[in-house]
DNA sequence: TTGCGTGCAAAGGTTTTGCATGGCA
DNA sequence: TGCCATGCAAAACCTTTGCACGCAA
């Protein structure tokens, strides 16, 4: 079994996480928030810990807009954005993401586990289409 | 108004895609497969045709696995995996690509469009999870 | 002391862009 | 003829990797 260190990078990355409110921030934001401080903070570091922390469970990955850089959130269930009735939906025309709560779509998880054995993964799910305002927009 | 020219670039990419039935392909099977035709077909225009053909409604985008490169087909709606009712669902253990039919999943689009105004694009949209073979594994 | 983590730079892979040239209408 | 499309190479971008060094346990 590998051991796993407890370093000075992994504590202020954790707590530089917890700090934004569970908010989903780039590799890159992590690093510029270091260097502002004057921190010492590798990109590749920033990379490595975040990859442990989603194995630990601590962090989740988001992949919102495909021609942008990846999300990471820490993993606060208490946090309305990342409860699992909490549905990511993505406008394909303004570009927003829009937090989702919905009974349905909660149901539905039971049924694709039920009926279909797929456990759907909400943290990593995003539901793309268009939003109400871009739709009127277009009439 | 922009003229937009039919080239012979154009017709070939179009009618390969044809020819894979609705297949997913990457821009580099594209490339691949003219350069071993011997037709002369650069990256920068497959990318170039596949952009103007995603706006014509032509040819739609998918992002499967993050890690690797974007998957393009051609949109024929008597073709099984491209109706409304069928939805991608991606394992994220096995890797494995799952073509869903589920009236369910149709229902909660109309709910999504009735309740929230949110017009799904389940062309756009993969549903991330675990499938049933790989919880049984786990198991 | 052991070996995991860090940091830098370089590599990797996909997609975009600049620019001169080619070819459709 | 006008201007859109092509093709090449280079750039842009995010992310991973190699390697020597630092540091936690």
């Amino acid at each position: 079994m590998r051991v796993r260190y407890q370093t000075r990078q992994r504590e202020e990355i954790l707590s530089y996480l917890e700090s934004v409110n569970g908010r989903h921030v780039t590799a890159q934001e992590i690093c510029q928030y270091f260097e502002k401080d004057g921190v010492s903070m590798g990109t590749a570091t920033v990379y490595r810990q975040l990859e442990r922390l989603m194995g630990e469970g601590l962090v989740q990955k988001y992949i919102i807009d495909e021609k942008s850089a990846a999300c990471f959130a820490y993993i606060d269930r208490k946090n309305s954005c990342h409860r699992p009735a909490c549905f990511h939906c993505k406008c394909e025309t303004c570009g927003r993401l829009i937090h989702l709560d919905c009974k349905e779509l909660e149901e539905i998880q039971n049924h694709m586990l039920q009926k279909h054995g797929f456990a759907l993964d909400t943290f990593r799910t995003v539901l793309y289409g268009t939003c109400e305002r871009c739709r009127e927009a277009r009439v």
